[in-house]
DNA sequence: TTCTACATTATAATAGTTCTAAACTGTTGA
DNA sequence: TCAACAGTTTAGAACTATTATAATGTAGAA
């Protein structure tokens, strides 16, 4: 537990006790330059790997909720049989290959800005996500 | 049972046996002008409004996946607790509304092309998604 | 220190989806 | 036409991700 000030900064500004667990998973999610993806098993198992005081699965989907809500990360939009959330909270999108049922980022620069020329009354754009899916090419 | 000669020989054509459940589905399916959304709940509902013998909720399911398998459905990316189909297969693209939990198409034309300028070596794509989520503008 | 609201926890509950294995049915070919 | 077989349907059980519950624990304020 060296430099854990900057998480419960982080926590206390946005209204969430920094509890030991939430420390850890900030620790588990955010104590690396690389962002990538997850779902929620995974990152039990990420955090069991990295502790010894484990952390109750019930913990684990509130906190990855706390943090969704409060913007620190992403969950993205696939047809799966469970959620993936990701630690790059920047505008990005991406490819889901679907032989390896594995998510990869497509740098922003990477994508034309995609241009909706309509709009619902009423309503305001939230976000636009791009999902590229794409198999093993046998040709 | 009038005009349904139309899907038996779309069912078999692509392979599946025309039995008199799929040829129900296919009715209630695309028996209209007007593509929709559906999430199999509904389908079930939808089913057993207009007929009188059931169809068991695995021959749903299965004959769902079977179409979308032969591209007669396309599911939706989304997150959510159930799955959305589409009986449009054409390109285009969604709306989702979260707060009244809705889908709306975006006709193609109200989207500029997609462009992906990156590709994954080995990997060819399959579809392109764009999932634009609104929410009632306060402001 | 004490109090209180917020958090954690194990476990139960829920819900969508898939599996199972027995019964049924379209299709083929004799 | 009919037997045989492979594909299909079915009810219900099983499975799995996620959420709810309610008791216990803990951070932070007074």
């Amino acid at each position: 537990m060296l430099n854990n000030s900057q998480y419960i900064d982080k926590l206390r500004s946005s209204g969430l006790r920094p509890t030991k667990q939430r420390i850890k998973i900030c620790e588990v999610l955010f104590n690396t330059h690389k962002t990538f993806h997850f779902t929620i098993n995974e990152l039990v198992k990420r955090i069991s790997k990295l502790t010894n005081d484990k952390i109750s699965l019930a913990t684990v989907y509130n906190t990855v909720h706390a943090f969704k809500n409060k913007g620190y990360l992403k969950e993205i939009p696939i047809n799966s049989d469970q959620s993936y959330f990701d630690t790059n909270t920047s505008h990005h999108h991406h490819f889901y290959d679907e032989t390896q049922k594995d998510l990869i980022d497509i740098d922003d620069a990477d994508v034309e800005p995609v241009k909706i020329n309509t709009r619902i009354p009423g309503k305001k754009i939230k976000s636009v996500e791009v999902l590229v899916k794409v198999e093993d090419d046998k040709s």
